[in-house]
DNA sequence: TGTACATCAGTGAACGCGCGTTCACTGATGTAC
DNA sequence: TGTACATCAGTGAACGCGCGTTCACTGATGTAC
């Protein structure tokens, strides 16, 4: 069991803020990030809004928690992805990076807008803090790790990957940011068919590029 | 020259209208779409907030006004240059697809907060007429109907470009919508030959699917 | 185990802010004779 | 061309709203002896 710090009272503050953080999310959801209110927050909680500053320095602070553990979330799920062997594939770059693309949707699928809040539009007025930056390349790591691994022979290896990647990445993103924001909805789309041949177009080519790997 | 209706005052009501949306362009630009404020817009003008319901009937008019203009630029964007003869190629589907993507890449980077109005994550609470739908199947036709062209003997034609055209839609906007967001920056990424490789790569895997075209 | 004290979560009043929107009005502008 | 009238753009005061944030405070909770 994973020991915590502290005595009752962090145990107490450790709950209010998942609280406030479940709620802010909730606010989000239905009204987008830049309503997200410490007022309106306190006042479902049955407080009152000053208390909230016992909590966290000022509303931009709570965005700050809230975009920063959505980064940890996405970091952890793409890192568990790139080290578990893969289900239905062999544990090769190929599937890791398959099983990567998969567990980045179906998260965004379960948060959409926890996505917006990280790739979308974003907040007017808000700049995210150097640490955002940090977990942002924690994230694209992996998926660089597995294109390098994918390409062995080439002089300017490092390149390749980084452009594969990012491909990767807007291709990816495409289809998620469209799909949460809602405007794949009344145009007949079966986006789980769309996203895995993007998967596979991606991967496919390679192989086609790189025929040392594509046996497997 | 254009005739348009109306005496002084109506020519007079039409500017007006102009500087607002104009200065509504700029708001939105420093400070998103939910920062739309028609007393900021007014004071700017040098006017009192009241006086603009002359011209709007609320602010999710004048909202709406945005993006439908937002839409029909667009549109006739893009109806221009799939009805144009290409300029750097033949006058083939590709090229005009080619085209299409060029002009759309040229009109998000120019206007990046007008591109994320229309794709990027929704203005909470804001819901879009039906007329907003209407243009934005004026701007998927082109494309529609240019994968059509590339693709006469399968019996599923029509899935298979519709397919497709969801496909080129998806991958453009991957790399629109994060360069448009700024989420690019500081990657030390080219967009411009990443954005020419995403058309290029999409449209010569078609050209290896149809042979039948290919040659040109 | 019992008491005295320190810590600190939460309150309630208050601040200044900007927003959308309404209303009765004024006064300039265009129009009809 | 000149006057009388109607139109209508814009004003200023006012409404109620919700926000972030501060401050001095109360009172419950945990801690040290």
């Amino acid at each position: 069991m994973t020991q915590v710090s502290g005595g009752p009272r962090a145990r107490y503050r450790r709950q209010v803020r998942n609280e406030v953080e479940a709620l802010a999310w909730e606010q989000i959801t239905q009204a987008g990030a830049s309503a997200l209110s410490l007022k309106a927050i306190a006042t479902r909680m049955g407080m009152t809004a000053p208390a909230l500053y016992r909590y966290y320095g000022s509303r931009d602070e709570l965005l700050t928690q809230l975009i920063l553990s959505a980064y940890q979330e996405v970091a952890e799920l793409i890192e568990a992805s790139s080290i578990k062997e893969p289900v239905d594939d062999k544990a090769t770059p190929t599937g890791r990076l398959t099983d990567i693309a998969r567990a980045l949707r179906r998260w965004a699928v379960m948060h959409p807008q926890r996505y917006l809040l990280l790739y979308g539009t974003p907040v007017p007025g808000y700049h995210a803090p150097a640490e955002a930056t940090t977990l942002a390349q924690r994230i694209f790591a992996p998926i660089l790790a597995g294109f390098a691994a994918l390409h062995h022979d080439s002089t300017n290896q490092d390149s390749w990957a980084f452009h594969r990647s990012v491909i990767f990445w807007t291709r990816l993103h495409g289809v998620l940011s469209l799909e949460s924001a809602g405007h794949f909805d009344g145009m007949q789309i079966d986006v789980d068919r769309l996203y895995e041949a993007e998967i596979q177009g991606l991967l496919s080519e390679i192989a086609a590029q790189a025929p040392d790997i594509a046996g497997g």
